[in-house]
RNA sequence: GGUCGGAUAGCUCAGUUGGUAGAGCAGCGGACUGAAAAUCCGCGUGUCGAGGGUUCAAGUCCCCCUCCGACCA
């Protein structure tokens, strides 16, 4: 069997878990795996770096007996992407089926999510940069990002028309498809319907945006508490600053700024904060559009709760269809 | 107690010689096929501190009150 067949064919459907920040998808991850026999699959684009524990919440593996794939699997310095993602998950559902087990995907990079679990198909090689990259950084940094745009729009106009001028980050993109005879437009028209490459249940847990937003900020009090300052300069000693995924991360900029200087530690912590609130807006953005989400609603209900509703869904979708046809 | 300054959006503040208000941030909504905790787009949400007066018309001028700040006692 192909592999593309035994991912279609998995003996059970992946129970795939997503949710903003700090809504409790991880514990309640864990407390499903435990009734389940599931392993996890963190789907996370952060979690993924070793030495970046506190700043991304990471659950401490030491403190429990289920196996989490997705985590600590990178050296800071490293770059990362979808497209190695997609792999190294889809490597991770075949092994826990290997085993007989319930693959439990939980995270809340979306993107992640859904190169796993659909068939999105990315252009072949496992770069995460290009070398075409800074050389369009640079045109774009010195004739500006309208002039950049043009380029695109004299080469690729249907992807021009798609992608808005100043999103100088996915211009660059399609300008690097164009180069390797891809249309990006092409690429990105079916995102809304694309066929699952796996079968799964799939659940978004719904966090009442105030009560989240509470949440984040005693969540980063406690961070601060925990020593994520300490974190962030072990890292900078790692030559972290210089990594390109890595520095991106919530919690850790801004502790940057602090050490550089730049920021009070008081308005580093504020800046964390509203980072993280904006963060789950646009996670809330994302999971909106995929219509095979059941909801659950997370505000006010214990977890247990949470546990039995998820495991018994699971079950009775299972019934209907655990392969895709 | 006195003098001066301030009080306008959730916050920091603009507001021309009187014509019922606008920026940044926050917030809300959205996009997303190799960086996605990234990147980008859209939206102003208001008893202009309270009350009275002048005026066709007051955030703007006058009176009075309240609160805050600075200075003088």
């Amino acid at each position: 069997m192909s592999r593309r067949e035994q991912l279609a064919h998995l003996k059970h459907p992946v129970l795939s878990i997503v949710g903003p920040t700090a809504s409790g998808k991880s514990s309640l991850a864990i407390a499903v795996a435990q009734k389940l026999n599931a392993e996890i699959v963190s789907a996370d684009s952060m979690q993924i770096y070793r030495f970046m524990d506190i700043g991304t919440a990471k659950v401490d593996l030491e403190k429990t007996s289920i196996k989490h794939y997705g985590i600590d699997i990178i050296d800071p310095g490293q770059a990362y992407s979808a497209q190695l993602f997609q792999d190294y998950a889809r490597d991770a559902f075949l092994e826990i089926n290997q085993k007989d087990k319930v693959p439990l995907l939980c995270g809340g990079t979306g993107f992640y999510v859904q190169a796993a679990l659909e068939d999105m198909q990315f252009p072949s090689g496992k770069q995460t940069d290009n070398p075409l990259r800074d050389y369009y950084q640079a045109y774009a940094e010195s004739h500006g990002p309208d002039e950049l745009w043009q380029l695109l729009k004299e080469k690729d106009p249907v992807s021009a028309e798609v992608i808005h001028p100043h999103n100088v980050r996915r211009v660059i993109r399609a300008l690097e498809m164009y180069e390797e005879g891809i249309s990006y437009a092409e690429q990105a028209k079916n995102i809304r319907n694309l066929p699952a490459a796996v079968p799964s249940v799939r659940f978004g847990l719904r966090v009442d945006p105030d009560v989240l937003a509470r949440r984040i900020n005693t969540r980063v009090d406690q961070m601060i508490e925990q020593g994520l300052v300490q974190e962030v300069q072990d890292l900078m000693q790692k030559g972290f600053k210089e990594a390109l995924t890595a520095p991106q991360a919530i919690g850790y900029k801004e502790i940057v700024a602090y050490l550089e200087g730049q920021l009070s530690l008081e308005d580093a912590t504020e800046q964390i904060k509203t980072a993280t609130r904006r963060y789950a807006k646009r996670q809330r953005s994302w999971f909106k559009r995929d219509s095979s989400l059941i909801w659950l609603e997370a505000t006010h209900v214990n977890q247990d709760e949470l546990v039995d509703d998820v495991i018994s869904l699971y079950r009775h979708h299972c019934s209907e269809s655990n392969t895709l046809s």
